[in-house]
DNA sequence: TTTAGTATCGAACGATCGATATGTAATTGG
DNA sequence: CCAATTACATATCGATCGTTCGATACTAAA
């Protein structure tokens, strides 16, 4: 049953479970080491250093979610219902990277200046990907607002903060969670423009 | 010029900006004693340990949040106005205590069961105070959610969320963000039900 | 002046950290 | 089958960690 992984894979598995429980800081080579029965010098042969661990993470988690957010924002659809699909395309894919993502919030500050240059850019591709759904709104007329950045923003904030607080266990089903949180979304975005604008998107 | 605060406070301000800076794993107790021209053993006598002077942080910090916004939501005031009033209050006092509220997003997990329970009592206080706001907005027919927690959440995320990102560099003036994400949420919140709802409270 | 309490310090403790040097077993390509 | 590369382990390094101990300076009451 065990074992299926080898090798690198188990290390990144098994540090994307500490790292996310305990923090980048919070973990030791040495946990991560004992957690799965390999020695240190092993992860240092794979990964160079600790934060070689954590780089690889970050790259091979963000990268799936990155190109697939950004194939939406390139598909030739309404500009409503592109931006509703990346949205709940976001939101879903999201969960299943949940401790890889609360692993970049927690652990930005402790990176060097390489590794601190990669998260920067992971993050300013997903925020370029918004804005760029979110101005072709904004040229349809579907929306007013000030500041393009603010509101992407605002979107990131919600859909984050989602995630983080997210259990599974309150009365409504995940799906209608989503549902609700997807809606605020769409009516804090287009505000006083008021259209028929909560129905599945697809 | 320097000095003006003693002691006590003068650690709880240092090590604000350090925690806040590099984490609270990150920062190391020798780490606040030099920064402050101090001996290590002093914030122990202080403090008793290192949790100590993360709680002292949390408890002086939140307080006075928790006691401005209780204050709020307990005004007699139409519920539109008294939501829109807490929004823009959270906003504005969480911008004066953005190094400590940096602190508890990145450092809840290291934290020892009481002070998980502080920590976690200070969460929900503030999630109830918004649920109560929102709870008479929804009585009066203001808004229609399924869930009104998951709209509080909503709402947290994305004051917090603009604290992570703000850095009052861009085109726009800190007045015009705020009231950018104000209205982001009030019209998140209202949803479909239009009225000219974006107008200053007061 | 003595006393008691508070503020502060330097030195050291054992534990743990990230990292490395030096190996041996396993796998694989020619 | 053998050489080379890869996969792993042991043992250890120096640095740093949180914490404690025992001592000294200061300050205000008795």
């Amino acid at each position: 049953m065990h074992d299926l992984l080898k090798g690198k894979e188990k290390v990144l598995q098994v540090a994307i479970k500490l790292f996310s429980a305990k923090g980048f800081k919070g973990t030791s080579i040495r946990d991560i080491a004992q957690a799965m029965n390999m020695s240190i010098s092993n992860i240092y042969h794979y990964f160079g250093n600790k934060e070689g661990v954590l780089l690889a993470i970050l790259e091979h988690s963000s990268r799936r979610l990155i190109d697939e957010l950004r194939k939406i924002s390139e598909m030739d659809l309404d500009p409503l219902d592109r931006f509703k699909l990346l949205i709940k395309t976001h939101i879903e894919l999201s969960g299943s990277y949940k401790k890889e993502i609360k692993i970049f919030f927690l652990d930005e500050e402790h990176l060097s200046a390489e590794g601190e240059e990669i998260n920067n850019q992971i993050q300013r591709d997903i925020l370029e990907i918004h804005c760029n759904v979110l101005r072709a709104l904004n040229e349809a007329g579907y929306m007013d607002c000030k500041s393009i950045t603010i509101t992407a923003f605002n979107i990131l904030g919600t859909i984050n903060w989602y995630l983080r607080w997210y259990r599974s266990k309150g009365p409504l089903s995940a799906e209608d969670v989503t549902k609700e949180v997807v809606s605020f979304i769409l009516y804090g975005v287009l505000g006083n423009k008021k259209e028929s604008i909560i129905s599945e998107p697809r």
